[in-house]
DNA sequence: ACCCGATCGTTGAACCCTCAACTGTAGTGG
DNA sequence: CCACTACAGTTGAGGGTTCAACGATCGGGT
């Protein structure tokens, strides 16, 4: 019954596996030595810099960063003790709250910014070929797609 | 001074952070429903399934499974309450230790495995090209032989 | 106006991982 | 034989994530 995985796909899932641990371990280590922040902060400043007047509803964060809603409610209230968020009441939805990127938040992501493009370029970008890149972002965009499709909302799914 | 990455670049980066973040909550979430263990212990489970009379050094699983030392040294704790390794002393040398998987182990691992390959193959091999399959193992082999350069091994590094 | 299911967001416990410090043994040079 | 460094593995604290349960509000149907 159960489909199994000839020789080929083995390797490549392995490999797979063993690189994408090992790159992600590698950037997140970078990242928290250099600017004492977690890659997943990382991602919710930079949604939050992006946003207009550098806030958005949590809900809506929580999308763009490839957060469960339990996750970012966590995340932010460590990022509120930093001082780089800060919450604030939904004015049109009762139920609803603001996250807030503060200028020290702001100022703690430019200076961790470069640090980071360059763990990122080193470990990714120069050892692949442009032809690579491209392939990657196309793998990466029918994976996406699909699990989109397939899985619903990243979490906290029905 | 900073490269900063261009547009493609941006944009490649962005889908690979978001699909690698579906992808392996999804596979995580589904294994540990199903299974009722991490996708780290599984791997665990599974380099010493391979293993011959299905043991290893502690350093060698850990090399094996690309996890830091304490990782696993934590991991295995956990796998011996839930009966699925056991570790004995090393004969030929008293500092080490080896794990071994249980009977109860392997029995949980062949429960497990089916369920796992078929969420890797619905999630990644099913809408991938054969092609793109073979593009996705060629660059992470590039990746991770990379970093085995660049990175030493694992964690724990000097 | 009221109910009721759906949505927003939070909380606490359990769990896993990281980091640094530590124990104990091996191997090596004097 | 004695340091002394290097190695194997463990430990505990601190922090991040998940999961399930919860309080609160919204909004549509009656």
């Amino acid at each position: 019954m159960t489909r199994w995985l000839n020789v080929g796909e083995q390797a490549v899932w392995r490999v797979f596996l063993e690189s994408h641990q090992m790159f992600f371990d590698q950037i997140g280590r970078e990242l928290q030595q250099e600017s004492g922040m977690p890659h997943t902060y990382y991602e919710v400043l930079v949604r939050l810099s992006e946003a207009p007047g550098r806030r958005l509803r949590m809900s809506e964060l929580a999308d763009r960063s490839q957060s469960s809603r339990s996750r970012l409610s966590h995340a932010v209230s460590r990022l509120e003790e930093s001082g780089w968020v800060r919450r604030e009441a939904c004015p049109s939805d009762a139920r609803g709250a603001e996250a807030v990127l503060t200028d020290e938040g702001f100022a703690a992501l430019e200076a961790a910014a470069p640090g980071h493009v360059e763990s990122v370029r080193r470990h990714l970008f120069d050892p692949l070929s442009p032809e690579q890149v491209r392939q990657l972002g196309e793998i990466s965009r029918v994976l996406s797609d699909h699990l989109r499709a397939a899985g619903g909302t990243p979490h906290d799914c029905s």
